[in-house]
RNA sequence: GCGGGUAUGGUGGAAUUGGUAUACACGCUAGACUUAGGAUCUAGUAUCUUUACAGAUAUGGGGGUUCAAGUCCCUUUACCCGCACCA
């Protein structure tokens, strides 16, 4: 009878071992070295796992196998990120609670990792929308409201401090990390009301309240997200959307700006990650130039640019809309009277990426050439750099070009090059020099850079300055599904909850209220009772003991921040982890993710580290030592082209290039495109909650319905999802775990394509078909021989150092072409195949396991120690040199490893073949590179 | 627009880090075997010229450095990713 590779059988019966026998979560040894391996944690989503998900996993897994087996303590931990945007519409779709979906979906994703057979520590699972996590998190936004950050000793430190300077000596002697400008004494500080005084910390604290802008949508009542806008319009039934100011909370995260960039460079991370964070912390060094205001000569704008050289360029100045100068307070000393009606109605009507601005009436001085320029508000010109005011000069930048040109603005030349005919090039070339620049003209960018600025601080015309582009971080969401913000407003005055965890209030509807407010305002219960500390009746309000809470939520990098530490000691109920444990783990020492978080997550959960560091909460400075981005998985999507002024979807076929360009582009699942990209508008139409524009025509072209495909990121959002569970039904999840492998580099992006597993489960059922010889599981017990040996040592080195480098794909050919060799030359020795088996068991751990206890083993193979690689034995006593003919290769010739050089030119001069391949030519030189190449020049 | 990445046969990819380009698979073409399978085995498969031997040309395009370039430098094209409320 034959044993067929059985992968279901198999799969489960180990699964269910390992569960049972607890062998991942094995208890740790802590006088042995740790190793911390990471990914990073899921979102759950209704969708399930997607094939582009347990990549990074697998990965992972034979990283972590890989230290296993060479001794390390290793833990790799899985949680959720489960609070956010998705769960949350799909409640407001169906009205079912998020915390109910929440638990549905990580059950689901569970089931789908458990079958990976990924060795994760199950028992340090975490969930960020778990009260028993969000306590800590709330716990730490307390943190950080408490804090202000002392640039003197770099570092957070207690708002008490602070405040107890303020009363002995104003904040004459402080320096922080602050917009805060105007000096003050004790005195002052004294006589200022409750509200003042706060007014003033706000500046300070590192957890703080500010007006921001959202993009607002009045048709759908809610405030969007950058990625649900397209062409400021919301996807979700294309409304106009418009930028709107609201009072949120905003983390001081640019007071680390410069302890971000120096950290980096301790970091093993890949250049092109470290350079997208140089670029996100982006440290400029320029100067801030003063122009005074034409109508009131005491009102300075201080200008930051980086390029003072263009100085006689500048023709017109732009207030952006963040611009602290249109505040209430400021507004009637920047706008002129008379204009005051079109600033406001274009404000209120800004859509965020159109060429638009208002001229406020007003002028400005330039401080050299005493010319008036006029004064803009505008929100298209980008505001990179936190500034209050930009100069343009639009001769040499496109978007100030472009605004120039709109509204007939001068365009001043000041930069030539003569080899340079495009203007907006020509400030990056040293070569450019000034022109129509007074005293400036003739000089190069370097030359005159200097002499400027020497120039404008000598006159004190303005002063040199350092500027950053990364911006204090929104910590508000006008949503529900998130951590409560835990703070009550007594007098308008924010004061923090203490008992935590704060817990997130019941509603009935996940709407915001009309003004763009957070669900939560409409929650029942949802006041402070500040005597008895417990969350009350909204109705009992009275502004005296019973107070209204923080309606806005955090967003959702909140949880995300710090969850890295959180498994190190997952069930402590006393503090967020144990300093004991903290000490051993203390960093994660591989992580594992997707590039498209190499900005956004990194930068916050760095500084969160960073900022825990200060209070000394954790012992190292930076939280992740290595990481490698895995490649996206790349989908095919399929788009629909909408025409929402005439409400109807058109079919592809019907539309040429630039009409397309013009429609709004709507991604549709996958799952219902037929064959030939033809939609099945019946399956489609009759989509529960899915679709929101069921009162749209369809225009069809000979009855078809076609829709366009495009390759793209694999992602919930673009609903071009492939579900693993399939795959593992047919073919089981070691030959998944490979095939995901196989694909290519794990670095690299990859198109998803299933056709080529076929030749993995293959392979598989090849192994195994070689470890039962006429149906019977064979070994052969003898010794093996110097080649066999050969063989095997070859192998151990190859993936050993192919592991080392996180070459996951390239060990798989090694396992293929061993298998081959050891097939051909008929090898089933024990001393050969246990060893493969061990190694084998990184990539196909059920497989090798089965293998395993055929051998007769008792224990696990997880706790296999790694095989001992014998380099005696894969050394050679000759090598076979290409020879090639001005590096052309023509044919091979061996000779012992210690011949000597002039031995060898010696007799491969007087070859046959070489005199064949010289053509009675004679040799120029004759290049040898011992034990790699000859190359005879003629 | 700004910032970053990728490009090797029909396909996924390999190349000891500057040293034999296309390993290993998939696919395809023959053939064998058969308890007819989504099985297994054998042979072939970059392109062009050639019956063959052999030769020439090929790592997105163009140029350069070098005895030698997929790999280093310059330039250019195409595609993908991120840009602060998706996670």
């Amino acid at each position: 009878m034959n044993i067929k590779y059985n992968f279901k059988k198999i799969e489960n019966k180990w699964q269910k071992y390992w569960k049972y026998k607890n062998i991942f979560n094995k208890k740790l040894f802590y006088n042995k070295k740790k190793f911390f391996i990471l990914n990073m944690f899921p979102y759950p989503s209704g969708e399930g796992l997607h094939v582009g998900h347990p990549i990074g996993y697998i990965a992972s897994d034979i990283y972590a196998r890989y230290k296993k087996s060479k001794g390390y303590n290793v833990i790799n931990p899985i949680g959720f990120d489960s609070f956010g945007l998705p769960t949350e519409q799909y409640s407001i779709k169906t009205g079912i609670h998020p915390k109910i979906i929440t638990k549905i979906n990580i059950k689901r994703y569970k089931l789908q990792l458990l079958r990976l057979g990924i060795s994760f520590n199950w028992e340090r699972e975490i969930n960020t929308s778990d009260k028993s996590y969000y306590k800590w998190t709330q716990w730490m936004f307390i943190k950080m409201f408490n804090s202000w950050y002392d640039n003197i000793l770099k570092k957070a430190r207690s708002i008490k401090i602070l405040i107890n300077e303020f009363n002995r000596n104003g904040n004459i002697n402080i320096n922080a990390g602050s917009p805060y400008k105007t000096t003050f004494n004790a005195n002052t500080w004294k006589k200022c009301t409750n509200f003042e005084k706060e007014k003033i910390l706000q500046n300070y604290r590192i957890a703080f309240l500010s007006k921001r802008s959202v993009n607002w949508c009045p048709e759908l009542g809610t405030v969007l997200a950058n990625d649900e806008i397209q062409n400021n319009l919301s996807k979700r039934g294309g409304y106009p959307v418009y930028k709107k100011k609201m009072l949120q909370w905003s983390i001081r995260i640019s007071a680390y700006s410069e302890r971000l960039l120096n950290g980096l460079k301790k970091l093993n991370f890949t250049e092109n990650l470290k350079n997208s964070q140089i670029s996100w912390i982006g440290k400029k060094y320029g100067i801030k130039i003063f122009f005074t205001l034409e109508k009131n000569k005491n009102i300075k704008l201080e200008i930051f640019t980086t390029k003072p050289y263009t100085i006689f360029g500048v023709t017109f100045i732009i207030l952006p809309l963040e611009s602290s100068f249109l505040k209430r307070k400021n507004i009637k000393n920047f706008v002129d009277k008379r204009k005051f009606n079109e600033v406001e109605k274009y404000i209120l009507n800004i859509k965020s990426k159109n060429i638009l601005g208002v001229f406020t009436g007003n002028y400005v001085i330039h401080p050299f050439t005493r010319k008036k320029i006029p004064l803009f508000i505008s929100s298209y010109i980008k505001d990179d750099y936190n500034l209050n005011s930009i100069m343009c000069v639009p001769a040499h930048e496109i978007n100030s070009y472009k605004f120039a040109i709109k509204f007939k603005i001068k365009i001043l030349e000041v930069l030539y090059n003569k080899n340079i005919k495009n203007n907006i090039k020509l400030f990056n070339n040293e070569n450019s020099f000034c022109i129509n620049s007074s005293f400036l003209n003739g000089l190069n960018l370097k030359k005159s850079y200097n002499f400027i600025v020497n120039l404008i601080t000598k006159n004190n015309f303005g002063k040199k300055s350092i500027s950053f582009k990364l911006k204090d971080a929104v910590f508000a969401r006008q949503r529900y599904w998130g951590e409560p913000i835990p703070i009550f407003f007594e007098k308008k005055i924010p004061k923090i909850i203490n008992k935590l965890p704060l817990l997130l209030p019941y509603i009935d509807t996940y709407l915001p209220n009309n003004n763009g407010n957070s669900p939560l305002t409409q929650a029942k219960f949802w006041a402070w009772d500040k005597k008895n500390k417990k969350i009350v009746s909204t109705s009992l309000i009275n502004y005296k003991n019973i107070l209204p809470l923080e309606t806005n939520t955090m967003p959702s990098w909140a949880g995300s921040s710090w969850y890295y530490l959180r498994y190190m000691d997952p069930n402590n109920k006393y503090f967020f982890v144990k300093k004991k444990k903290e000490t051993y783990w203390k960093y994660v020492d591989l992580y594992i993710g997707g590039i498209e978080h190499a900005t956004g997550h990194l930068i916050y959960a760095r500084f969160w580290h960073k900022f825990l560091k200060d209070y000394n909460f954790v012992s190292s400075e930076e939280p992740f030592k290595k990481i490698i981005n895995q490649g996206m998985i790349l989908g095919n999507s399929a788009i629909i082209y909408c025409n929402n002024k005439k409400k109807e979807y058109i079919t592809s076929s019907n539309l040429d290039f630039k009409e397309k360009k013009k429609l709004q582009k709507i991604n549709i699942d996958i799952k219902y495109i037929k064959d030939k990209n033809e939609v099945d508008l019946e399956k489609l139409k009759n989509l529960r909650f899915g679709f929101v524009y069921n009162n749209y025509k369809f225009i069809l072209n000979n009855g078809k319905f076609t829709c366009d495909r495009k390759i793209e990121k694999m992602s919930k959002s673009k609903y071009n999802v492939v579900n693993p569970d399939f795959i593992y039904d047919k073919y089981g999840a070691d030959t998944l775990r490979i095939y995901e492998m196989f694909l290519g580099p794990l670095e690299k992006s990859k198109i998803w394509d299933i056709k080529s597993i076929n030749g993995i489960y293959n392979f598989l059922k090849k192994f195994w078909n070689f470890f039962h010889i006429k149906g019977k599981f064979y070994i052969d017990e003898k010794t093996p021989s110097i080649e066999e040996l050969k063989i095997l040592n070859k192998m151990i080195n190859k993936i050993k150092n192919n592991i080392l480098d996180y070459n996951f794909n390239i060990p798989i050919s090694e396992f293929m072409i061993t298998l081959n060799k050891l097939i051909e030359i008929k090898c089933y020795k024990r001393k050969i195949l246990e060893p493969i088996t061990i190694l084998f068991s990184f990539y196909a751990p059920h497989f090798s396991e089965e293998i395993w206890y055929k051998l007769g083993k008792k224990k696990s193979i997880y706790f296999a120690k790694f095989p001992y690689f014998d380099i005696n034995s894969i050394l050679e006593d000759e090598f076979n040199y290409p020879v090639t003919f001005n590096g052309k290769f023509r044919f091979k010739k061996k000779f012992k490893i210690n011949e000597k050089i002039n031995m060898i030119e010696y007799k491969i001069i007087n070859n046959k073949k070489t005199l064949f391949y010289l053509k009675e030519k004679k040799p120029k030189k004759i290049i040898i590179i011992l034990n790699k190449i000859i190359n005879i020049v003629f």
